[in-house]
RNA sequence: GGCGACGUAGCCAAGUGGUAAGGCAGGGGUCUGCAAAAUCCCGACCACCGGUUCGAAUCCGGUCGUCGCCUCCA
């Protein structure tokens, strides 16, 4: 069974066949850097990322390029309304983003290129697209000659015919068709601009994937992601620009995940979806999140839904979560018994070999993430089952460990939450529990109670058990 | 207006022909001095209306609704 893969271009599912055998060329584009990264930017970052970890846990190598767009409109007025330099703006953006990414425990891609690095490739591709006929220069403008692409329109579904009839083209008499799209826009006064042959200027939006695709990964690639609002024009660009001068098929598959929305609850107790947008106020940053809550817990949020669907984000849906990372790790806590030989051990055991088996099958169908999360739960109760029923050694351990891994493919870590302070503190809270284990073994309930009361309020949780009292930091 | 996606229990969500996974919340047990954790039990006429079929959440048509794109956007 191979894993199979919805892919734009086609509607349907389809079995990833990469171009060499083993190796998956993946190129997923990154962010405008021109302001801090929000929890949108970093549902699609997890989206790919778990598809990355995916296809290597399947035994794929993958070189998964990420790109940054360093030079754009939206980054020069950022620059020039902070009175800084574009570029240093767009580095320490990129820098923040980076860090982001770390802390959301998102694998580093195998590159990260930028647009203003890829300056040589970007004019040398515009250069041969004009040689081919492809592209026509204008007054120091470049553009894509639509018309000389017999498919255009072929990822978004969309007739040239019909895009032309509609009136939401600016009129611009410098271009031969109101479709056709900037390669190369010329320098106005006080911007960043490069050399050219047609003058100075910059580039325009699309060239700079087509041209990074080609340099870091070559004509072909076997997967090409990115949210699916970028399906046009920007990725029906990035194919008619590449297609056009390589006359070979650019991308295999085309991934594209949904779109975060901000869910809120209404006066009247419903709920209500609106986009995440600086106008209604409602932009979540990463570090915002992260300043509150856990990686883990924004990951499940991600995984819980199928990565192609609109994706709902809010206080109740994050609550859920927690409590679900909570019962994750419940799973992990150490065998209270020892028994490797009863029933129930075998049971275990057959339950995880099951589990893994299923866990392959459900992400073997386009990362069905939700579906593997499913999978992981049922190992949750077998393993509690198992510990209630005296499960330990070699039994119990296993099952854990692959309750470990298979997280850890989905990119979660399930670590427990650490305080900076909680090595300090691991000493005083032990003191208080044999304190409080006294108190309780001589029925003093009323003061025994009073510290685990008031430790809670210092945020440590106290659970007693068969072996013990354990105590865990509340987040 | 054009293109596309989607509508499954209070919430999130899997399931694409044979009478509905999983999680959270809620209710009830077990365990516990109590609590917490764990565990067991309880919940759905699959938006609506037609059609195809022995049989549909699942296929087809229509209606309503939500969302995205068509201008920068993950």
């Amino acid at each position: 069974m191979s894993i199979q893969i919805y892919n734009t271009l086609s509607r349907r599912k389809e079995p990833l066949e990469t171009i060499e055998p083993g190796l998956v060329k993946m190129y997923v584009c990154g962010v405008t850097v021109y302001d801090t990264a929000h929890i949108g930017h970093a549902m699609s970052a997890m989206v790919f990322d778990v598809v990355r970890r995916y296809l290597e846990y399947r035994g794929f190598a993958v070189v998964h390029v990420v790109n940054f767009t360093d030079v754009d409109d939206k980054i020069i007025n950022r620059a020039n309304a902070l009175g800084r330099d574009p570029k240093q703006l767009a580095e320490s953006y990129v820098a923040e983003f980076l860090d982001d990414l770390a802390a959301l425990h998102v694998k580093p891609a195998s590159a990260y290129p930028r647009a203003t690095e890829t300056m040589g490739e970007i004019t040398q591709f515009i250069a041969d697209l004009i040689a081919k006929g492809y592209a026509y220069a204008a007054e120091g403008d470049v553009y894509f000659r639509v018309s000389r692409d017999e498919d255009y329109g072929r990822l978004s579904g969309r007739k040239l015919a019909d895009m032309l009839s509609g009136t939401r083209f600016d009129v611009d008499e410098r271009k031969e068709s109101p479709a056709d799209f900037a390669l190369w826009k010329a320098a106005k006064a006080g911007e960043p601009s490069w050399p050219s042959p047609w003058g100075e200027g910059r580039p325009g939006w699309h060239i700079e994937c087509s041209a990074m695709n080609l340099k870091h990964l070559g004509p072909q690639i076997d997967i090409h992601g990115g949210g699916n609002d970028l399906v046009f024009p920007h990725h029906e660009n990035e194919i008619a620009q590449s297609e056009s001068l390589t006359g070979q098929t650019f991308a295999r598959i085309w991934m594209h995940n949904g779109m975060l929305q901000i869910q809120t609850r209404e006066p009247d107790g419903s709920f209500k979806m609106e986009k995440m947008s600086k106008s209604l106020g409602n932009v979540v940053t990463v570090r915002a999140f992260l300043d509150a809550h856990e990686a883990d817990t924004l990951r499940l949020v991600v995984l819980s839904s199928y990565y192609r669907n609109p994706l709902p984000f809010g206080e109740t849906i994050v609550a859920d979560q927690e409590r679900k990372l909570a019962r994750l790790r419940s799973a992990l806590q150490p065998a209270t018994g020892a028994a490797t030989d009863t029933p129930a051990a075998a049971s275990l055991g057959e339950i995880a070999s099951g589990a893994r088996q299923r866990f392959v099958e459900v992400m073997d169908d386009d990362f069905n993430t939700a579906g593997a999360l499913a999978v992981l739960f049922e190992l949750v109760k077998a393993i509690n089952t198992a510990r209630d029923s005296g499960v330990g050694g070699t039994p119990f351990e296993q099952a854990q460990a692959l309750l470990r891994e298979l997280a850890g493919v989905l990119g979660l870590r399930l670590d427990a939450p650490t305080a900076p302070a909680n090595h300090d503190i691991a000493p005083f809270v032990e003191l208080l529990i044999e304190l409080r284990a006294e108190l309780r073994k001589v029925k003093q309930y009323q003061l025994a109670d009073s510290v685990r009361d008031r430790l809670a309020g210092l945020g440590i949780m106290l659970e007693d058990g068969p072996q013990g009292t354990r105590w865990k930091l509340s987040m």
